[in-house]
DNA sequence: AAAAACAGGGCAATCGATTGCAAAACAAAA
DNA sequence: TTTTGTTTTGCAATCGATTGCCCTGTTTTT
């Protein structure tokens, strides 16, 4: 494969019998080149159909005007919203945006980390894989002086800056929600408990069921039931007890709490008469169930921009051993038909 | 921001009193560097904290093993999961994937397009925005000797590789599934019919009626429904029709189907006795709604996949003056509760 | 008219890794 | 011991753009 040539400033600085540098600075429109030069570089630039080289300027002002972002799936919807929020942001800066996804395995996520950090990226955007491991992979990036944003699923531990949704305040309300409707053997779903954000959002159901004075059961908690069909399975088992709850908050997502809608309604449960159901995420779908679905929206896409923001805010060109912000969003619940058995009442937007 | 420098192979050469060239072999394992001092390299490389440079490494190699993706929306369905499965492929080969949004817009679009030539990626993959315009700029990316491949929606004129589906082909099928279940005034809801998916999504449906000899009535078809709203809109007019329509096929989208499916349902009108919904894309709500849509699959992640094996296989390091390739797909008819008034009775798979 | 300020442009080093070629070191063959 | 062959290593140019410094005119100031 022999490509021809691209043309370099070298080539125009040979047609104009001119220098490189001064082809480099009428290019980058400096004011130490002559008008009328400029133009002239520029008109010539447009007819060899140049075009600038990024990585020989990148190598040479030592810096990469890229950011990286790694996320355990890029076709989640809470995610690809996150990316699409990042790079309104980063697309305007004229930033460049590099996706991977660690398929929420710790190894691979190791690796897109060090790709990342090979090109010289001037920023790394992470939410860590479910499949948790050591992190000295994200230290190298902070030794490496790359800048480091944790978002959602973050590494408590470590030192950096953090976007994150305040999961105990809102899975707190979501249960004062369901309580002040009534319900009270509510069950939970609970996620992995290596991530923090899972574990926060128990946290935030325990509290509920405390303030209100409602005893806390084992036999009501489900590990581990963060997809459609774990969430399925673990509806079942809850609903053959002898005490089956009134009432299931699959805090790990919308697709646990779908598991236990078509459960539930297959077994011919009135839903949200005898059982209320609220999910986490407000993926698209829970508005078309039905009835439709209870959740949390996290605003997503708000939530990229927000990330992006910080970066260019508090880190782009400055020192680098500031203090790490940490940005905490509250979610809102969004009541939905499945939890709303007391027509009036409304929980706190 | 005085970042302190990173470790070099000049670093490493200095310490252990080596050329830097053999530091450079012994990290990329040539066999033109003894064991020994290959071990001893690599050992303190790691010490150092030594990262490898990309940006001089692509600079000095000339390529880089980069492939941009730009498509209209991010974190729409069909996008993320191209991406997905796009990334899927790469990554195993070592690349790194740059994503652009054009929003729809053809300005961005072309700026994204522009950057991604600034990159000197090796490969450009593109769907291209409603709202088109000329495509000098992909032109541009072909005399630039950048791989070029075109996806779902392209501009036929341009002579590139392309991965397509079948769009005349699948609604064809689509529309003969609602013929054979009894319909017979078909509506039609389009697209912007710049995009060529839309034009032939409406050859199909034209096919299929002339084929079972049922007349094609200019009232039944409507411009530009491509959003929930906007096929909401379409919806009421239709149904107020002096003879409206037994069916609706929202060839645009499935959110157009959605929003067909709301207005007919407020009208108390019967699905799918009294009307039949026909959608596209099987965006995952298709399955949840009552009833649920019958639609269109169009295997996105493997998609995705093909696009990107598609440069593997057929263009990476090979000549670029080969005759491109035109994938095809034909996408799958998904027969839902929405269009099965006859029991029995179901379409090809 | 001499001095100072400035505009415009060129020279050459630099960013960090790679690689063709040459040199040195060592082993094997004559 | 000399010659030939094979490893192993070093030298220096290269990829393409940027930038500090210097040089040459021209304009402004005194």
């Amino acid at each position: 494969m022999q490509r021809q040539k691209r043309t370099t400033i070298y080539d125009i600085a040979l047609k104009l019998n001119l220098a490189a540098s001064s082809v480099s600075r009428a290019l980058s429109n400096s004011n130490k080149v002559n008008a009328a030069t400029k133009a002239l570089v520029l008109k010539t630039a447009a007819e060899m159909n140049y075009q600038h080289n990024a990585m020989a300027s990148n190598l040479r002002k030592g810096n990469n005007p890229t950011i990286g972002v790694v996320v355990p799936r890029i076709n989640q919807n809470f995610f690809s919203n996150i990316i699409a929020g990042i790079e309104e942001v980063t697309y305007k800066k004229g930033y460049n945006l590099i996706i991977c996804q660690s398929n929420e395995l710790h190894a691979r996520e190791v690796d897109c980390v060090n790709a990342l950090v090979n090109q010289h990226v001037s920023c790394i955007i992470i939410s860590i894989a479910a499949e948790t491991g050591p992190y000295e992979h994200l230290q190298q990036v902070l030794d490496h002086q790359i800048r480091l944003i944790q978002f959602d699923r973050v590494v408590e531990e470590l030192d950096t800056f953090k976007v994150i949704n305040n999961n105990e305040k809102a899975s707190y309300e979501a249960v004062t929600h369901l309580i002040e409707q009534g319900y009270r053997r509510i069950a939970l779903l609970e996620g992995p408990q290596q991530l923090d954000i899972f574990r926060h959002r128990k946290e935030g159901y325990l509290a509920a069921l405390r303030k209100h004075n409602i005893p806390v059961l084992e036999e009501l908690m489900c590990e581990n039931a963060w997809t459609k069909e774990l969430g399925a399975e673990a509806t079942a088992q809850l609903l053959g007890l002898e005490n089956p709850p009134d009432a299931i908050f699959a805090s790990t997502s919308d697709f646990s709490a779908l598991g236990v809608l078509e459960v539930a309604t297959n077994k011919g449960i009135q839903i949200p008469k005898d059982l209320g159901i609220c999910g986490y995420s407000n993926e698209p779908f829970t508005e078309l169930t039905s009835p439709s679905i209870t959740t949390i929206d996290q605003y997503s896409i708000s939530m990229g921009k927000t990330i992006a923001n910080l970066y260019f805010q508090e880190m782009e060109g400055l020192e680098f051993n500031v203090e790490p912000k940490i940005v905490s969003i509250k979610p809102k619940v969004i009541v939905r038909k499945s939890t709303q058995r007391i027509p009036g009442v409304n929980t706190t937007a």
